[in-house]
DNA sequence: ACATACTCTAGTTTTTAAGTAGATAAGTAC
DNA sequence: GTACTTATCTACTTAAAAACTAGAGTATGT
């Protein structure tokens, strides 16, 4: 569960957007330079985003992204599962239907698994309902402890 | 969170290992033929399981491989620590006395890595409570109810 | 028309995981 | 002691995924 540079990348981005949020379209460059993303990079991440449905843009001049759900209501889970495909810990807890797999030769994995899902659920207990708005705020209360701290 | 195939194989090969507990050595060869890990692999897994302190060895004829721990005493966590390096979700939050890293510019990260820390907690919590015994007594009830169903 | 900004396709580079080969050291039985 | 067996070590190779880039294409406002 190392969360990879694209997830980095795209909360870092969510985070500048839900600060401006109400304020408009925010173009790509402008993202990339402020969190210091490479705007190539960033540009495929942002379009992921909005395929999945948590932004939304406009082309041409005046153009840019917005956030399409509100900070409120937008969950890391939803964003990490959207940048990340689904963060399943074992190949066969992908489809949670499925009782047994393949690989589970002579059932060794199957205790695996039964502990391994129990650790999905946990993540995705916590991803759910951390909402984008509480991660912003928190970045907010730490930035002004550090700031005082210097 | 995706379990690579080296600790995967890891722990097939410490369950194959945990379930003849007390019955002496087991040699690679055996292990790798049974659960179907090439050799060559799985030496090399089992030499990091040894330093790691949770296997024995002992060279030359009759030699073989044994638990340096009791199946009881064994969690899941320390066996994936041992073969994955710390799994901590984010890379900042390898040494957690640190208070923040160079990488949370803006402070953006911070938040995130707030929702990150409680989802290493939660992962290290399960883990660090499932024993290895536990996990081969699930996979034999798997077991169990799978040849009923057949 | 033209500048602006997103969209799309198709790459390259870098990194990490996975797997292999073969030599060497070391213990045990006989 | 020597032949056998097994662990240990170094150094590759291959395969796959992550990270990043280039450039053409398309839509939009003025």
């Amino acid at each position: 569960m190392i969360l990879s540079k694209k997830s980095t990348y795209g909360l870092k981005a969510l985070i500048a957007l839900a600060r401006r949020e109400g304020e408009g379209l925010v173009i790509i460059s402008d993202l990339a330079r402020e969190a210091r993303i490479p705007k190539k990079f960033l540009e495929a991440i942002l379009l992921a985003l909005k395929n999945g449905g948590i932004l939304q843009s406009r082309i041409g001049k005046g153009g840019g992204y917005s956030l399409a759900i509100p900070a409120r209501e937008l969950t890391m889970g939803r964003i990490i599962r959207t940048l990340e495909g689904d963060y399943a810990p074992l190949a066969c807890l992908r489809d949670a239907s499925y009782p047994h797999c393949t690989e589970c030769d002579g059932m060794e994995l199957c205790g695996i698994r039964q502990v391994m899902s129990d650790v999905h659920r946990a993540i995705a207990k916590i991803l759910d309902s951390a909402l984008l708005s509480g991660v912003v705020e928190r970045s907010d209360a730490t930035k002004q402890i550090i700031d005082y701290s210097i």
